[in-house]
DNA sequence: CTTATTGCAAACGTTTTGCACGTTT
DNA sequence: AAACGTGCAAAACGTTTGCAATAAG
């Protein structure tokens, strides 16, 4: 598991070579991702701002507009629950997929080579330059069957 | 190609098995996505059945909500695209997957037997009871590249 | 002191809902 | 006649934007 500092270090350097300024509010938005592993949507984020850092202010909008640049960085990544928004998780892991129990919620991920090398094949075969790919696997888990 | 006439049938029995009554908004949703192959939004469909038939009377609530029951009836499915909706196409094809051009918008289809036959396996072996998967490949096409 | 960032509220685009009226069964 | 479906307009939802005030470099 990557360290915060280098986390933030990673997150620094890039704002500078932006010309980006480094806030209080940006780098509260990385420490919740990291503090909270899990899939978050931006409400979520601002919530857990809200409360666990109670004396700073921060408005949704500076969230969505932070989780952009996080995505953009590769830092963050996100995926979409159709109409309901999207989830954001940290992206310093090794690119993987999700399981996505419908009744409960849960997201459970898995990395699966054989799936990967695939999809190169695939994007390769149609000649398509591919610059991401997604895949769910919606059904029930264990407990909720 | 399966046929309107089947389709159509198809529509009408399980729309009287679940109480519902056949209308001819209800039809003409269906037809329209028969009749214009390919990934729709909402919007579009509402706009097509109002240009190919000037004559009868729609609301984009009732496309909405004619998609819903299409799409929970397994007649016809969706993708979504980030924050700008979802897109229907029918769904008596055999489950396929995508290849979505990001700078142009063109949606390619495809099967592909390994990943197929891997995410049941992957299903399996976290013992979820798949009931959907969805596998998206995001890039550049041929010739936007 | 310059430039970028902030929070707020308003705007946005998509989707859903309440309701009085119409249509199907 | 009963039950369900309709269009409409309003509301809801997640997200983005304009702006004047504020903070970072």
């Amino acid at each position: 598991m990557i360290e915060y500092s280098v986390l933030l270090d990673k997150f620094q350097t890039l704002l500078k070579s932006n010309s980006l300024k480094f806030t209080k509010q940006r780098e509260l938005v990385l420490k919740c991702l990291y503090d909270n592993r899990g899939h978050f949507t931006p409400e979520d984020i601002y919530t857990l701002i809200k409360e666990q850092y109670p004396n700073i202010n921060i408005g949704i909008a500076t969230v969505y507009r932070t989780l952009s640049i996080l995505e953009e960085s590769q830092i963050a990544s996100s995926i979409s629950f159709g109409t309901n928004g999207k989830r954001y998780e940290l992206g310093v892991k090794k690119h993987h997929d999700h399981l996505i129990c419908t009744s409960c919620g849960t997201i459970i991920e898995f990395f699966d080579e054989v799936i990967e090398k695939r999809q190169e094949q695939i994007a390769r075969e149609f000649d398509f330059e591919m610059s991401d790919h997604t895949m769910k696997i919606e059904g029930l888990c264990q407990e909720c069957q």
